[in-house]
DNA sequence: ACCTGAACACCGTTCAAGT
DNA sequence: ACCTGAACACCGTTCAAGT
């Protein structure tokens, strides 16, 4: 609802930019062409100047968001830049919530997300990995850092916590005897940081027991 | 396109195992109300009185899918059984690729599932963990597969293989100087049963650690 | 009780036209 | 060159009506 007055000129970074804004603020089902177009203060069809399609902007909205993604360049040992990675990009993706959802349709062969591959792998094979279990490894601590923040709400997690002990807690016992007894245990993992730190040892671990450490 | 003919009686169920059809045909997108009433040869209108929404159809949709979800009581040790679960799990995924997305919405509450999540909780209870631990452990082998199923296309291996090795290979061996080096190494951990049972050992490693041996 | 067409407020995108 | 309204083929859902 933004009058034509507040732009300058119209580019493909500013518009992804107004796009992730967007999507910050109200979803992704909120994003629609027509919405982030009237945000602008332009009609609609002025955006298919820029993006030959809605899948070619979410694509330049995945890079924007690439651009502030914290540290990429870590001190210490080889874990210790691990989790620092991990950690970082965890966060930049629970900044914006929404972009996990577009991620999953087009796989990762954005440029902008290869500076983070290149650091993380270079922690790996300084582990001692050989580089073909380094590049498996990579992609299991890159499946579990991507899983956890897609199926672990972020925002939501007291909430979340509350629904898995509600759950859990009305199942019945007979059908359910572990399950229905562990509500407080599976609600404690259902989320959060200390569950998070939990499986990244956990991953990082299994890696230093087949680098030989 | 279906004739009002070949249906005998609608239910909750049999309109789901038809949307579930719908989506394993032609893909998420192609789920819309209007088309799934056109396949049951009724009006569109007519499934509200099944469902009060189109979410509430989505949740029996996935209730439907746990129906043949195969292996839920294997044999033999606790690692040997969280291995047939793990496996089995995905399997199931990978048979409905629509349906990981729509769980990416709604986190694990469906009922029907909470058998696999008991089998699988038993066999880290039998590892030897404390519950607490357990319960964690659970979360991180539930991210791990959900994770690998979500981020490695599951029909599409071999192209997503091809597409890590061309983007990799095409990098600026200045800026990347590891990842254009290992182009081939990362096509091979970007999907497969390799790949899967790489990770899902090493995470059973992680929690036979903690389990004390 | 069970079903439904018309209507409303939305989509992405093509096309032909405006400056 | 840059922008755009009208139109097309879709959505989910409300409402008032049909049998």
């Amino acid at each position: 609802v933004a009058t034509r007055a507040n732009r300058t000129t119209l580019t493909r970074e500013s518009i992804a930019a107004t796009a992730l804004a967007l999507l910050d603020r109200d979803g992704l089902d909120a994003l629609s062409m027509r919405r982030l177009a009237d945000e602008l203060g332009v009609g609609t069809m002025t955006l298919y100047g820029y993006f030959r399609s809605k899948g070619e902007l979410l694509d330049a909205v995945l890079d924007a968001s690439v651009v502030d993604s914290g540290v990429l360049h870590p001190e210490g040992s080889w874990r210790e830049r691990a989790t620092a990675l991990a950690r970082s990009v965890r966060a930049n993706l629970e900044r914006h919530p929404a972009l996990i959802q577009i991620r999953l349709r087009q796989p990762m062969t954005r440029p902008a997300q290869f500076r983070w591959t290149e650091a993380v792998m270079q922690s790996l094979v300084d582990s001692g990995l050989p580089r073909d279990q380094a590049a498996r490894a990579f992609r299991v601590l890159f499946t579990y850092v991507f899983g956890f923040v897609a199926f672990s709400p972020a925002g939501a997690a007291d909430e979340s916590r509350t629904a898995v002990r509600t759950a859990l807690a009305a199942l019945p016992p007979d059908d359910y005897p572990l399950l229905s007894a562990m509500a407080d245990e599976a609600a404690a993992a259902a989320a959060g940081d200390e569950q998070f730190d939990f499986g990244l040892e956990l991953v990082l671990d299994g890696i230093e027991a087949r680098a030989g450490g």
